[in-house]
RNA sequence: GGCCCUAUCGUCUAAGGGUUUAGGACGUGGCCCUCUCAAGGCCAAAAUACGGGUUCGAAUCCCGUUAGGGCUACCA
C-alpha cells in the first residue's frame, strides 16, 4: 500500500445523483485534492433487482457538471478497474471463497423462508431479529456436496459470538459495537453476487483506497468490514463518517420534502459554483467568517478536521442567496454566453444583439438570482409590455399624466442618437418648463415602456431600448392607458 | 424494541474550559442612500435542549434525561 491518498465516490445507480451523494462525493474529490491524492469513481451494482438503465451515464455527467472530476472510474480506467462491480463478480467470488477456506466464512443453504420463519419467532420472542447460525457449523464437506449437487446457497462471515469492536472514527472518535448486535452478514447472495460488505471491503483494499470517507448511515457497518479486513490480513483505511442531509423536518433528506437530485437544482438553474459552495458548507466551514467558495478555494481550505458531526438541513433560501453571489461574480461575457442559451430555450423567439444583451446585463446584475430572472424579472426589455401592472398604474399615471408624457416624447423625439444623460436632459427640462417633479415624470415613462413600477434607473431602461422604442410604447401607453 | 450517532439563534455555523454582554452568514424587521426595485451601508430581534456533577471557572469535560436521526435485508 502506498503513502498516496486515495478516496472513492461508492454510489449504487439507482437513477440519479442525490444531493447527499453530491455532497459525499465532493468532500472525497475535495480531500484527495487537498492532498495531491486520487479520486476514485466506483459504481455498486451489485443489487440486480435496483438496476436503472441510464444510471451510471447520469451519474457521471452530473459529477463532471458539477466539476468534481475522477481520476479514476468507468470510461476512465486507472490500475486498478474495472471500477463498476458487477463486472468484478470473479474477484469477489475468489476472495469469498479464500474466506470459506480460512474458516472465516460458510456456506448456508436456509431458505428464505426458513429465514422468515425464524426472524418472526425473534419477534414474537422479542428477541433482536439476527440470523440464527443455523448453518455456521456445517461440516466443509457435506457443504461441498450439497454445493456440487448445485443447491442454492449463500456466503456467510462468520462473526464473532462475543467481544465488541472497537474503532476510530476521523469524524467521530472512538466508537464501539458489540459483536452480539451482529448477525453473521451474507457475504456472496445465491444469485452469485456479492453483497455490498463484502465487495466494499475487497475493493476499497484492491484499490489501495487509503480513506473510507462516506455517509453516516454506514457507522453501525464498519465492524463487519474491520472484521474483513482483518479475515483477509489487510490494512483498514482510515474511517470518516459523514453527518447526514435533512429535511426541514430534520429526517433525512429526501423526496417528497422537495428537490433531492442535483439535476432538479440544475434545471432550475442553479449555477454549479452555487451548488458546490452551498453543499461544502453543510457539516463543514473554513474556521473564519469566508463563505464565498470556489472549487479551487475549497480543495485549498479543505480538511476533515472542520466537519461537523451533526447532520444539517438543506435550506434553499441560502442557495438563492450564494446563486446570486456567483451569478454576479461572473464577467458580463459569460453570462451572455447562459443568457443567450436560455434565450434558445424560452418562448422568446426574437433574436437581440450581443451588445443590446450584455446592457440588459449590466442593468440587471444587481438584481437577479437566476439568469431566467433577466427574462422574468425585466421582460420589457424583451417585448413590449403586454399589460401594466395595476397598482402601479393606479399610483402613477395621473388624469394628467398623458399630456405629459407627450410633451415629453415629443422632446424625446428631437435627441439625436442619445445617451443616458441625454434623457435624463429632456426629461429634466420638460419637468422644468411643465413646472412639475422629475419623479411625476419618471414613475410614468417607467410604468409606460416596462409596464411594471420596479426595475434599473429609467434612464438606463431608456438607453438600452433606444430612442425609437422608447416613443413608441410611450405612445402606446398614452393611448392604451386612461 | 435493540444498537450506534447527534444536540449553539428559524436555518448553516464560530467559540478546541477563562480573550464571551456567545461571533458571522442566510432569512426576517427598521433606518440611510434613492426616480422605483435592487445592490450597498447601519441597526435590531433571535441560540448554548433539560438536570446533575468535575472545576476557582463549563457552550466546551463526565453522567443521566429528553429529543432527533441512522442502522437493525440474499438494499446500498
Amino acid at each position: 500500500m502506498t503513502d498516496q491518498v486515495r478516496v472513492r465516490f461508492a454510489p449504487s445507480p439507482t437513477g440519479y445523483l442525490h444531493v447527499g451523494g453530491l455532497r459525499t462525493a465532493l468532500y472525497n474529490y475535495l480531500f484527495a485534492k487537498h492532498h495531491g491524492g486520487k479520486f476514485v469513481l466506483r459504481i455498486e451494482d451489485t443489487d440486480q433487482a435496483r438496476k436503472v438503465e441510464g444510471a451510471i451515464e447520469n451519474l457521471i455527467s452530473t459529477l463532471e457538471w458539477a466539476g468534481i472530476r475522477y481520476d479514476e472510474g468507468p470510461n476512465r480506467e486507472g490500475a486498478h478497474g474495472p471500477y463498476i462491480q458487477s463486472e468484478r463478480l470473479a474477484i469477489y467470488r475468489e476472495h469469498a471463497d479464500r474466506l470459506v477456506e480460512r474458516g472465516k466464512a460458510y456456506l448456508c443453504f436456509c431458505t428464505p423462508e426458513r429465514l422468515e420463519e425464524v426472524r418472526q419467532h425473534q419477534i414474537k420472542a422479542k428477541l433482536n431479529p439476527a440470523y440464527d447460525r443455523h448453518c455456521r457449523d456445517l461440516p466443509l464437506d457435506e457443504a461441498e456436496r450439497r454445493q456440487a449437487q448445485g443447491e442454492r446457497h449463500v456466503i456467510r462471515m462468520k462473526v464473532p459470538i462475543t467481544g465488541d469492536m472497537r474503532f476510530h472514527d476521523l469524524i467521530r472518535g472512538d466508537v464501539t459495537i458489540s459483536y452480539d448486535v451482529l448477525d453473521d452478514q451474507v457475504l456472496v447472495k445465491s444469485d452469485g453476487f456479492p453483497t455490498y460488505h463484502l465487495a466494499v471491503v475487497v475493493d476499497d483494499h484492491l484499490m489501495e483506497i487509503s480513506h473510507i470517507i462516506r455517509g453516516e448511515e454506514w457507522l453501525p457497518s464498519v465492524p463487519k468490514h474491520i472484521l474483513l479486513f482483518q479475515y483477509f490480513g489487510w490494512d483498514v483505511p482510515k474511517l470518516a463518517h459523514l453527518p447526514l442531509l435533512l429535511n426541514p423536518d430534520r429526517s433525512k433528506l429526501s423526496k417528497r420534502q422537495g428537490d433531492v437530485a442535483v439535476e432538479d437544482y440544475r434545471t432550475k438553474g442553479y449555477l454549479k459554483e452555487a451548488i458546490v459552495n452551498f453543499i461544502a458548507l453543510l457539516g463543514w466551514n473554513p474556521g473564519d467568517e469566508r463563505e464565498i467558495f470556489t472549487l479551487d478555494e475549497l480543495i485549498k481550505e479543505f480538511s476533515l478536521e472542520r466537519v461537523g458531526k451533526a447532520g444539517a438541513v438543506f435550506n434553499v433560501e441560502k442557495l438563492n442567496w450564494l446563486n446570486f453571489e456567483h451569478l454576479r461574480k461572473k464577467p458580463d461575457a459569460e453570462v451572455l454566453v447562459m443568457l443567450k442559451e436560455h434565450l434558445d430555450r424560452s418562448a422568446v423567439s426574437k433574436r437581440f444583439e450581443d451588445e443590446y444583451l450584455l446592457n440588459v446585463i449590466r442593468a440587471m446584475r444587481e438584481r437577479v438570482t437566476f439568469v431566467k430572472d433577466f427574462v422574468e424579472k425585466s421582460p420589457y426589455f424583451f417585448r413590449s409590455p403586454g399589460e401594466y401592472e395595476s397598482d402601479v398604474v393606479k399610483k402613477r399615471w395621473q388624469q394628467e399624466t398623458p399630456a405629459r408624457i407627450r410633451k415629453l416624447a415629443e422632446e424625446f423625439s428631437r435627441l439625436r442618437n442619445p445617451q443616458k444623460e441625454d434623457y435624463e436632459a429632456a426629461l429634466h427640462r420638460t419637468a422644468e418648463s411643465l413646472k412639475i417633479n422629475q419623479r411625476d415624470l419618471v414613475h410614468p415613462v417607467r410604468l409606460a415602456v416596462s409596464g411594471m413600477g420596479a426595475g434599473p434607473g429609467l434612464y438606463d431602461i431608456l438607453f438600452i431600448l433606444g430612442k425609437e422604442e422608447t416613443i413608441r410604447r410611450m405612445n402606446s401607453a398614452i393611448e392604451r392607458l386612461i
